[in-house]
Order: C-alpha cells, then sequence, then structure tokens
DNA sequence: TGTACATCAGTGAACGCGCGTTCACTGATGTAC
DNA sequence: TGTACATCAGTGAACGCGCGTTCACTGATGTAC
C-alpha cells in the first residue's frame, strides 16, 4: 500500500542505514537485498523502488556511511579509532577498513565515492598532524592514517586476542612517536 | 581418466597457485570453482577429489600464497611493497591487502592460517626494524606493515591516478622517516 | 470540510540465472602375476 | 618383460539452492472538486 511522503523518506534512510550496517558487518557480497529490506522494516520488493540495483545500493550506503563530524586532535583520533570497541562493531566503524578492499573491485560509482572522501579525510588530517610545511602534515596524515586503516584489518583478522590487541596498542604508540616527530 | 601420480601433484599444485592468483585478483566470492578450475587446465568435477570445499580450499590457497622469501633491508622492503606495480598487479601481490578485509568473516581454517603468517612476518620485521629495545622494535614493525597494508589498499581504492601514487609515495616517505626515529 | 478517485509505495509470489556440489561414467595408470 | 585387471583422477551432465530482480496486485495517500 502507498505511504506518506513523510513514511516513504523514513524508509528510504532506514534502507540506507541498514545497509551501511550490514555491508560493514558482513561484507557487500555477505549480505542480501532481502536481508537488508528486512532489517529496514520491509519487504523484499520494495527496494526496487527506491534502488536501482544492489550495486547502486553500494555506493549510495557507503555515502550515507561517510558523514562523519569533526576532528580536532590527531593524537586523541587515533586513539579512539585503535580500540577494541571499534574493532569489534564493525557495523558502525570506518567503512575504508571494512569494505575498501571489495570496493577496489566494486563500480565506478562506489569507488567515486570513496576516492572523495578520502581525499576530505586526508585533508582533514593534514589540517592537523605535525609536520613544518604543508607537504610535510599531509604525508605524516597519510601514512597516519594508512597505519590505522592496516592495523584494524589486522587485529580484525588474526584470531588470536592478544595478538588483535597488540597490533592496536602498537600501531597505536608507534603512531604517537611518529606524530612527535613528524 | 586417471593420471599419473606425478601429473596428479601437479594438477593439485597448479588448482593452488590459480586459486590462489584469482582469489587475490578477484576476491574469494568474486571466483567460482569453475573458474579456478579451467585456469588450472581442468574441469570443474575434477575439483572435489583435490579439495573438500570451496571454502577448504581457500585456507590452503592463502597458505599456497604466503610461502614468501626472507627479507633483510626494512626500508627497501617498504620500497619494494608500496610501487605502482604491487597496487596493479594485485595477483601475485600481498595476501593481506587483498584478502585480509574478505578473511575476517571467512572460516576460523583461514583466519588461523593467516594469523600465523601475521606473527611470522611480525617476527621477520622485527628483527631489522629500527629500535633500541625488542619492544621497540616490534612496536615499529607492527606499525609499518600496518601503513603498508592500509596505504595498498587505500592506492588500490581511489579511482584518482594521482592520489593514488600520492598514497604509495608518502607513506613510503613517511615510514622512512619513522625508521630513522624509531 | 467532505467526497471520489487517480496515484503509487509496498507486498509477496515468481522468474531466471549462476553458483557450489554430486555422480555415473571413462579410460589411463600401475600393480599382481 | 609382458599381460590382465582393479583402481581411481578426470569428465561433463545434472541437481538444488539462493540470489537479484520483476510484476500483478493491494490499499493508503493526497489531490481535485
Amino acid at each position: 500500500m502507498k505511504v506518506s511522503r513523510d513514511q516513504l523518506a523514513e524508509n528510504h534512510r532506514q534502507i540506507l542505514d541498514a545497509a551501511s550496517r550490514l555491508f560493514r558487518e558482513r561484507g557487500i557480497d555477505g549480505v542480501t537485498v532481502a536481508q537488508i529490506m528486512r532489517a529496514a522494516g520491509l519487504t523484499h520488493g520494495a527496494f526496487y523502488g527506491h534502488f536501482k540495483s544492489k550495486e547502486a545500493l553500494v555506493a549510495q550506503a557507503c555515502a550515507h556511511a561517510l558523514q562523519r563530524d569533526g576532528i580536532d586532535d590527531l593524537a586523541r583520533y587515533v586513539a579512539g579509532y585503535l580500540t577494541p570497541r571499534h574493532r569489534d562493531e564493525q557495523a558502525d566503524g570506518c567503512v575504508f577498513a571494512a569494505l575498501g578492499a571489495e570496493v577496489v573491485r566494486g563500480t565506478p560509482e562506489a569507488r567515486k565515492v570513496l576516492t572523495l572522501a578520502a581525499e576530505r579525510q586526508i585533508e582533514r588530517l593534514a589540517a592537523i598532524a605535525p609536520g613544518r610545511t604543508q607537504a610535510d602534515r599531509r604525508r605524516a596524515a597519510i601514512t597516519t592514517w594508512s597505519a590505522m586503516i592496516g592495523a584494524m584489518i589486522l587485529a580484525r583478522l588474526v584470531d588470536d586476542g592478544a595478538l588483535s590487541a597488540e597490533i592496536l596498542g602498537a600501531t597505536e604508540a608507534g603512531l604517537r612517536g611518529f606524530s612527535r616527530t613528524g
């Protein structure tokens, strides 16, 4: 049955919310359209009224998940990222760590969304990274962000809790040293 | 028809070779059993004489791909890793950058294989990393390796060649600075 | 404000396809003599 | 060394399943009067 315009917009948002969480948690190929729609409180048939295809949803769900708040302190941002909580709650976590490797083989649209977000993220980090010149700060931002993403993937991957915690802790400490020296 | 014992072993190796390359290139879910067998020069029906399931193959193909040579110089290893060539030739490249995020949701067997390989890799890097204490060197090894993996994923992800090259170059330069200071 | 009806978001059955997997069969291998 | 035959790796058709997607239908919405 038809729903109100408000309900339509709300349903659309619910689909994007559910998709962005489920994709991050289980991977793009690990989630079905029907599961997303169920999580959004709808049936699978309604999906194609909202999105052209599952692939089109991927790009929009990534964009939806990438609406983030500002960052003011680099060391605090790194420390907040490299936590067991972030490692264990993938659904709420970093899109790049969760989906980056999968989107490499994704649609041009999804890659474009993540490329623009990456450029934005590097600029935001470069603004607060240490370094004498703008080039130094941008270099530090890229290195730091790369290490954060790599460490998160490794920490999630290993089946040894102690090693996983060590990877998070060591990278945070390593990047702290890095920040001091620029 | 039956084949010789040598041919059987050779076929087994070809399947592992093809699988480890195709998985890295297109992702685990992006490759079918039939495609792997075709690349190995066989038909799909023969697969189950060699492996219990596609999932079982994943773990063994990862192990197969992880047989690597020694590393003697850290800066040279990092520079060799963070190249456009490595970025573009995923099939031959780093298993962690290509499949790490996917294996997070994989079988316990595959995670075990990559966990043991990760521990080995950290030890190898720690042996040549800068730092006064063993703990310092291990910390540097983990931070460096994390940055390498994260940078490779980002460099492959972005659809902007200049940004991609910048990510590789900046991380290499950033880690060079990192190595100098420990 | 109230009524009549065109619109259209959502439902759920159905479709077609490709996947992982199975299996009866084939014919080369390699062992027993 | 040569022969007879049991073994078994590989073949390719077939299976069942779950996926993304479609579509005829439903009934609430919201507009026209």
